[in-house]
DNA sequence: TCCTCATGTCATCTG
DNA sequence: AGCAGATGACATGAG
């Protein structure tokens, strides 16, 4: 505006410079140059026009490959299922034809139907390129000269992974397919019933899929080649998608990470243990020992369903095993049993349980007497992980941790699928201990309180106050402290407590079987002395008679046994004693 | 579903 | 009086 009314000796070039600021606004505003130049909106609509002839042959190649495909199934008429022919069906037919364009825009704003699905996979995944590192674990067919995780390959592969937001877009349909979510449940399902084979009846629908599961390695190559060569690549990224918890979520990180995506990674992912057999194998090796290894593999059965356990949903999205699984935890060696830090064997936390409050916790809540832990508890709210959660929470993110879950699935410990030992009492009780004991170092935590569970049970109270003072801490630490301290001493005295019982009641117990023991004895021995008192005495009156009968009076008759009596004295001196006189001796 | 056992926790007693 | 330990009682979870 100020140009305009500029001098007209300038006109010329104000015109130059108003129509260049007018430009400018218009790019600013959105348009560029070339929408005032005839030329550019010409080449504009040829461009289109030719981007329409093309979406067209794309359309007719995609009919024509569902005739292939429909050509190559046949309709079971009992279960209404497509079954594959017998007839060997032709491979890597339609390779070369299969654009990678990857223009899924198309698709966009009505549902895909499952066989485009099918096409859109094998578009964004084509078999020609063999970065795909999970299939040629798994499928033996594929021929030695592939060159398996070569990187040169890497950048084809990558450059495959183009236009993020129409393949989210795109993934997000298929994985909402009920149709695809049904063949892969049925695949997972008769994965985990271990048949080994797949049942005709899923394999019809998917004769791939069973090559990306592990432990279905073994079908039958006539299997494979049913299955058309591009849905070898679909299947694969689909079964990333399969074992992803969260399917949706997954589909997007797809093209996200398709910048630095690579295919170790990939395969590290959703194939940890082919991962760890495969890379032993250097990547100069030559094909043959490749297909060696791939061959080794594919016969070796390394996964098994509690392998596939690892994939569920909330193995995978944790990066941790389930909680039933215990963790491996914290003693603080309140227990008389058990020595402090010794690692627990694993569990599904239950594990699976989320540490909540318990009874005990609730009952804290209810705020006892004298008792800061309604406060502590309520100030921070806690969801108890286990130590091992926890740690890996706050040092890690979730995606490290599926990474470190993929890159050492050697170190993941076998039990931490939960099924490796079966749980006996003492072990599961110890657990309960330690989670138990765990959630007081949660609480500690906290809190950050800066003892250690242990130094504030074990402490002597000296140094316990000691260590007290030398911390600045609020009321709400201090009445943890407190709580936790009362609560350690406690369970030890209980433990204490009970051991000194059941050793009482052993002893007690023992000191009763003695005391049986003693009176049966007892009563024995009175038996045998009443009875030989019993014998003494018969053999007495035996001989007093004997000897009464043969004394004689000076008459020679023998005395009354009721006038007379016999007595004896200490000495063993005998007399005859008169039982009137004996009567009257005793009178006086 | 009920019972038993082991354990943790609290309240109370005791030295 | 305060503390630590002992113990009875109760709750809970697992088998």
């Amino acid at each position: 505006m100020m140009e305009i009314e500029m001098p007209k000796m300038h006109q010329s070039q104000q015109d130059m410079d108003l129509i260049d600021i007018l430009w400018r606004q218009d790019v600013d505003l959105g348009a560029g140059r070339e929408v005032f130049d005839f030329s550019f909106r010409q080449k504009e609509v040829e461009l289109r026009r030719q981007r329409e002839q093309e979406e067209e042959k794309r359309q007719q190649r995609l009919q024509d490959q569902e005739k292939a495909l429909l050509a190559q199934l046949q309709l079971d008429e009992e279960t209404g299922e497509f079954v594959p022919r017998s007839l060997p069906a032709q491979t890597n037919t339609t390779n070369g034809e299969i654009t990678q364009n990857g223009a899924f825009a198309e698709h966009e704003g009505d549902a895909l139907s499952f066989d485009e699905c099918m096409q859109l996979l094998a578009e964004t995944f084509p078999l020609d390129e063999p970065a795909e590192p999970a299939p040629p674990c798994l499928d033996v067919s594929v021929p030695p000269s592939t060159d398996l995780m070569m990187p040169a390959n890497i950048p084809a592969f990558t450059q495959n992974l183009l236009l993020p937001g129409s393949l989210d877009q795109a993934w997000m349909e298929l994985l909402s397919l009920p149709e695809l979510q049904q063949c892969l449940n049925m695949q997972m399902q008769d994965t985990l019933n271990m048949d080994g084979f797949v049942k005709l009846s899923g394999e019809a629908q998917n004769p791939s899929y069973s090559q990306y599961l592990p432990g279905m390695n073994h079908l039958s190559s006539a299997q494979t080649e049913v299955c058309p060569p591009e849905y070898i690549n679909t299947y694969d990224g689909s079964f990333s998608n399969m074992v992803s918890p969260n399917l949706s979520q997954m589909s997007l990180n797809v093209p996200d990470v398709g910048a630095e995506f690579r295919p170790e990674e990939f395969n590290e992912l959703f194939y940890p243990e082919m991962e760890t057999k495969v890379n032993s194998c250097p990547l100069t090796c030559d094909g043959g020992h490749m297909v060696n290894q791939l061959a080794e593999i594919a016969n070796d059965p390394p996964v098994n369903p509690m392998d596939l356990q690892s994939f569920s949903p909330g193995n995978f999205s944790s990066g941790k095993p389930e909680p039933m699984v215990e963790f491996a935890d914290s003693d603080s060696g309140l227990s008389l049993d058990s020595s402090p830090h010794t690692s627990s064997p694993g569990k599904s936390l239950n594990g699976d349980e989320s540490f909540g409050f318990s009874d005990s916790d609730s009952e804290e809540m209810d705020g006892s007497p004298g008792s800061m832990e309604s406060d502590y508890t309520e100030i921070f709210p806690l969801v108890y992980l286990t130590d091992e959660a926890q740690a890996s929470l706050s040092e890690k993110s979730s995606a490290e941790q599926q990474e470190m879950k993929a890159k050492n699935p050697k170190t993941e410990p076998v039990e931490a699928s939960g099924f490796s030992k079966p749980p006996f009492t003492k072990d599961k009780q110890k657990k309960r201990s330690e989670a138990r004991l765990s959630r007081d170092e949660q609480r500690a935590k906290a809190l950050q309180i800066p003892l250690t569970v242990d130094m504030i049970i074990n402490l002597p109270v000296d140094d316990f106050n000691e260590m007290m003072s030398k911390h600045q801490l609020n009321e709400a630490q201090l009445a943890l402290i407190r709580d936790i301290r009362r609560r350690g001493k406690n369970k030890v005295a209980a433990q204490n407590c009970r051991k000194r019982k059941m050793e009482n009641i052993v002893g007690l117990e023992y000191e009763l079987d003695s005391l049986k023991e003693e009176k049966e004895r007892l009563k024995k021995e009175k038996s045998e002395r009443s009875t030989s008192l019993r014998e003494m005495k018969h053999q007495l009156s035996t001989l007093y008679q004997e000897v009464f009968g043969m004394l004689r009076d000076e008459q020679g008759k023998p005395f009354s046994p009721n006038e007379y009596s016999l007595q004896h004295t200490a000495d063993g001196t005998v007399f005859l004693v008169p039982r009137l006189k004996k009567t009257l001796v005793k009178n006086n």
